[in-house]
DNA sequence: GAAAGTAGTTTCCTATTGGAAACTATCTAA
DNA sequence: TTAGATAGTTTCCAATAGGAAACTACTTTC
């Protein structure tokens, strides 16, 4: 009969979960995992680029989206000097960052897709 | 000048988009992680330890999401055969396979913290 | 000069998310 | 018999997310 938190009272707890609240933010909605996967398979790609690899995304979200990583310096946005005006995105340093954490989302959906389909079958 | 997608249009990444939106999927919300989270630190709690434990959330999104973290298997719920009626609620051992992905997505956050903290200190 | 490609922005709309507060229902201890 | 603990559900509301379509603006090619 506790009265009060005692597992997340804990400063190391605090931190972990505060942590998490952090990455998620910056990682929250439909198409940045999209955006940031396609940046590091293929790097340096323009906006029309972006648009035709994602599927599914519009003008709007994809155009606000990439302003969101850019200010968290996830990605670089570099206006070219060619005409018609061309711009490339690509990944930053730091985003490249959290290609494991992109990795374990993907494998553990992998897996997860594998426990259904097995569940499944038999 | 490429008009189509080419590298999403690959099958590794065609599994990898879908098995990144699936994760997404089961894990998205404001509150997921954390409940995940709590269960796999201190198991089998009540729901009323879980509302004390996880700071700010409130019955009705508690109630809604352990049904569907139950729904998906990644935490159990059982019924105590005590007098008033209590109610457990602890991770499965599926559940438990998230944990690399969450320590991941804390140990992001925690760099994340150090990276802005240590730009504002220059 | 019309079409098509570059890179977006703006407007309007709907659907989903999430929170506060009140409520149900059962049981126990003072 | 009233307060407080168990475990939720329901209602009402505001904020956010996201999509479709139209529009801007500039340049090149046919």
């Amino acid at each position: 009969m506790k009265k009060h938190a005692e597992i997340n009272a804990t400063p190391v707890c605090q931190v972990r979960m505060q942590a998490i609240s952090d990455s998620m933010s910056l990682l929250a909605g439909k198409w940045k995992f999209h955006i940031l996967g396609t940046l590091i398979e293929g790097s340096r790609l323009g906006f029309m680029d972006l648009l035709r690899e994602i599927d599914g995304i519009g003008t709007k979200m994809l155009s606000k989206e990439l302003q969101d990583l850019e200010m968290n310096n996830l990605i670089s946005r570099t206006v070219m000097n060619t005409k018609p005006i061309t711009v490339e995105y690509s990944i930053t340093a730091y985003g490249k960052t959290l290609s494991p954490l992109i990795d374990e989302m993907a494998k553990w959906g992998v897996n997860y897709r594998k426990a259904v389909y097995g569940k499944n079958k038999k």
